[in-house]
Parts: C-alpha cells; sequence; structure tokens
DNA sequence: ATAACTGTACTAACCGCCATAGTACAGTTG
DNA sequence: CAACTGTACTATGGCGGTTAGTACAGTTAT
C-alpha cells in the first residue's frame, strides 16, 4: 500500500505519485487497474482531497492514468513503459552526485557497491540480513 | 569563482555554502584561508547580504569557516575531511535512486556507467568529448 | 428520475521557507 | 575615532504545499 511521510521534504501528493508508479512497476497494478477514488483515498491516507486530486493530475501528466468523470482513474496501457521512460532521467541526478563524491576524493568503488547493493535487493532498505 | 543560478530549486544560500565546500575540496581554499566578506560577497554575487551570512551559518553548522566579528570568515583546519564526512550521508541518496531505477528494470551495467563517467571527469558536466 | 458515486474546478486561508530591506549592535583593527 | 568585521532583529513579499469548503459535470445503478 501506498504510504505517506509527513516528515519527509518530498511533497505529499509526490509521495502518492511515486508510490503509484512503484506499484505499476511492482505489479500490484496491472493495466486497466482501477485506482481507489480521490474521496477514498484521501480519507485512506489521511490526507485531503486536492492532495490527492494533485498526485493523480501529476499521474495524468507522467501518462501513467487516465481519469473520466464518473467512472474514475484507470492505469493506461504502456504506464510501466511510460515511467520507464521517464526514470532515465533521474540517472543524471546519480551522476551529479556522483560527480560530488568523486571530487570529495570518496572512493569509487564505495559509490558502485551503492549501485550493486541496490541491485542485488531492490526492496527493503532496512532490516536487511546477509 | 562560487556563482550563484537564480532559476534553481537549491536556495541561494545552499548554492554559496555548496560552492565554497567545492573550493575548498579543489584547494583554492585551504586552511587558514579568510573569506570574503558578508557585505562584499554581497556585492560580488549580487544578492543580500542576509542570503550571504546564512550561507556563513550553514558552511559554519558544517564545520567548514569559523567565524569571529571584527576579525572575518577564515577556513577551519580540517574542513575538507568535515566536507567529506558530510559528503557520505549522500551515498544514501545513490543507493536510494538506484533501487528505484532497478525497480524499473534500467539494466544495472548502465546506472555503473553513470558512475564511472562521472569519476573519468569530475567537472565539466557539458560538452565533453572522447 | 433519483441517488450515489465518479472526476474536476474554484476560492480562500494558513503555514513554512526563501529572499529582500533596513536598522542596529558588538567586536577588532588601523 | 573611523572603518572594517560578524551578528541580531523586525518587517515584508513571494512561492509552494496543504487544508477547507463549495460547487459543477458526468456516469452508474436502482
Amino acid at each position: 500500500m501506498v504510504t505517506i511521510d509527513k516528515f519527509s521534504r518530498t511533497p505529499v501528493y509526490e509521495q502518492i505519485a511515486d508510490g503509484f508508479c512503484r506499484e505499476v512497476l511492482c505489479g500490484l497494478m496491472p493495466e486497466g487497474a482501477q485506482m481507489p477514488s480521490v474521496r477514498e483515498l484521501s480519507v485512506l491516507l489521511a490526507t485531503n482531497p486536492n492532495t490527492v486530486q494533485k498526485a493523480y493530475l501529476e499521474l495524468d501528466r507522467r501518462g501513467v492514468i487516465s481519469s473520466a468523470p464518473g467512472v474514475g482513474s484507470f492505469i493506461r496501457p504502456g504506464a510501466a513503459d511510460a515511467i520507464r521512460e521517464g526514470m532515465k532521467s533521474r540517472m543524471s541526478e546519480i551522476t551529479a552526485i556522483a560527480r560530488e563524491l568523486a571530487l570529495a576524493g570518496i572512493p569509487e568503488e564505495e559509490v558502485l557497491d551503492c549501485i550493486r547493493s541496490a541491485y542485488r535487493d531492490p526492496d527493503q532498505p532496512k532490516t536487511e540480513k546477509e
């Protein structure tokens, strides 16, 4: 389920949008699946309907969902591909941070290991065991 | 020289602080070097003295500079190490983004190449040639 | 048609962060 | 004393995020 961190710096509406993108990528929300209604989700997340609507607007802008008054919001065909495409821009973020780390003299191997560990277990950032 | 991007999302005072951190790491600002005065820098950057002071406060918080009324602000001994230490937290950012990319199915090699290219030339993000 | 749902639009208000402006005070240096 | 330094303070404006409340339009089921 999508969760909200009230203390995070990233806006709530963005957390919601990102959360559903993750569910789509995981296969929890297949193409054609119906999103919870704006009002329903606002109750579940203990937030404001306007904030949820803003999240849905963002998801629509990303090509993830499609909405119709009276009907509901649904996962678009090809949503996962749209998300993947948008993801590529995030690689430049990684490059930018890596450049700073390089300048700071952090060993390249340490940073590469960050990537490797992320690919080893994409879930469960905490409480990992080996 | 430290420069300001008025259209960037990151606050100006943070850009200033980050900029001087970069200069320290590059060796342009060695230990004991005197920072420009608050008022002087505010003129150079065409910004407000309060904004510069906030940047200096941030640099003090990071253990990069040390200030004294009537004297000035100076690069602390061990400033580079302090910056390096703070940098390590940024590795978790990389890990978080990499996890999303992994979930999105972006090939690991592509992400690893982001790191490698960043380490190949830490400067000049654009107009690179091979 | 009515009721109950859906998305959507709009205004108003509040809050926090950032930046600016102006003033003032305290310490150091010449 | 004059000229610099950092520092503190209040006030203001702007922007973005969130909440609140209301309203309208479209669909679905009864």
